[in-house]
DNA sequence: TTGAAAAAATGACCTTCATCATATTTCAAA
DNA sequence: TTTGAAATATGATGAAGGTCATTTTTTCAA
């Protein structure tokens, strides 16, 4: 169970932070963030921000599994990501001074900090380390997203859950990937009927292993070959 | 007739660079750039830089038009942008410091100029205004490109037609857009063959005109009815 | 523990769109 | 101007996958 109180989350025992965009801190910023964040516990399913409303600050997740998506016409979602411990999300938006096109809600119990605007762009103009450092990330996401591009162009249903799978088992680490069977087909880009369909023959194939809604991956390389290079 | 020697191609005249990144250097600044550019005439469908290839700098349209695209895996291509003159390409690939993950090529005979990654990254170092900017312009395609993947995901190819005329509207401003049937529909994301029926029924319904390859639209809103939204 | 609601699963059907084959038009070089 | 190649266009066909209806299973609160 997570703590539910803001009070006993700092900076400072964040497991996520030495591999995330503030993991170069020195001291006295990591205490400036600390003194100046808030932080909240949000429990499963809970929004974080919502499509069209304006950012005034980035997320940071301390704990806990966050997907952001967008609403097409119709109302389904699309997963466009999932950000998990150590991520920041929303800054994307706050750089752009436009309102967040895609929303972002808890798949799971965690605890999210918030650091306003005006600090975070403070810390940005003074470190050059982190500005680069989110420089990087914006590139190394645009590129991501340049390959989503092309998948959802290009390949198969089949071939796209096989792709999605391989980044849901490196979000997912060894945990068992726990998405309701609506998130994954919204992840993938396909009718929840067909993405259930396609795991059945994943199931009868050896590929995967389910226990109710938890897929354990039980063959990697097959996934790889079907998913395409 | 383009100009066809790099002598004459300088920063101080160049029309795109008022509106672009590079539109609020100082006149040093620019001197500088001017002085360590490159500059290049390229025929058209030449190409700028390959997938895989390793960026040395980045790319400033001068005059022309440019496709950025992928290539999936049985070698079709998936058109992700269009860049005309006054853009700037090839630097997301530059930060990440990883190899290209898109491969660029003209589409019409075009200048195009070429700046040092030393350079400009000294640039972004001591300019504040610079940087920004290009933070935001990273931010704004991340953005399009969400939208890009739920439009894939969600709407019929007729749909995204729509969609991407708007775009390409945009892009060409008042000139007929003129661009391969192959390229279109690679940019749509869907078969040649698909997309040259589209535009048939297009063209029944007056949406567009079409003289041999260039089209035409007559009928703005009606595209985005059809677009949805 | 039970009952209602939500999620997952299955079946039947039908539309969209990709593919392959072939015809026609346009373009550029000889 | 001719001619071959590339681009565009059209037709026929089948498969992939979306939609709707229904059943089964799981979840969660009373």
């Amino acid at each position: 169970m997570l703590e539910k109180s803001h009070k006993h989350v700092t900076c400072l025992t964040c497991a996520g932070r030495k591999n995330s965009l503030l993991g170069n801190l020195c001291h006295d910023e990591i205490d400036h963030v600390n003194a100046h964040k808030a932080c909240n516990y949000y429990k499963k399913h809970q929004s974080i921000f919502l499509e069209g409303s304006f950012p005034r600050g980035v997320f940071c997740i301390n704990q806990g599994m966050v997907k952001i998506f967008q609403r097409g016409d119709e109302g389904k979602e699309q997963i466009i990501q999932i950000a998990k411990g150590g991520d920041m999300i929303g800054f994307r938006a706050m750089f752009s001074e436009k309102p967040y096109k895609v929303a972002a809600e808890t798949l799971e119990e965690s605890n999210i900090c918030f650091i306003g605007k005006d600090d975070f762009l403070n810390m940005m103009d003074s470190n050059p380390v982190l500005r680069n450092g989110i420089i990087k990330e914006l590139s190394r996401e645009l590129s991501d997203r340049a390959d989503f591009i092309t998948n959802m162009a290009q390949k198969s249903v089949r071939e796209r859950l096989a792709f999605t799978m391989i980044i849901l088992l490196d979000i997912y680490e060894d945990e068992p990937i726990n998405l309701s069977r609506e998130d994954l087909a919204n992840f993938v880009g396909t009718a929840t009927e067909t993405l259930i369909r396609l795991l059945k023959d994943f199931k009868e194939e050896g590929i995967i292993e389910v226990h109710t809604r938890k897929i354990s991956v039980l063959n990697r390389e097959k996934l790889f070959t079907i998913a395409g290079k």
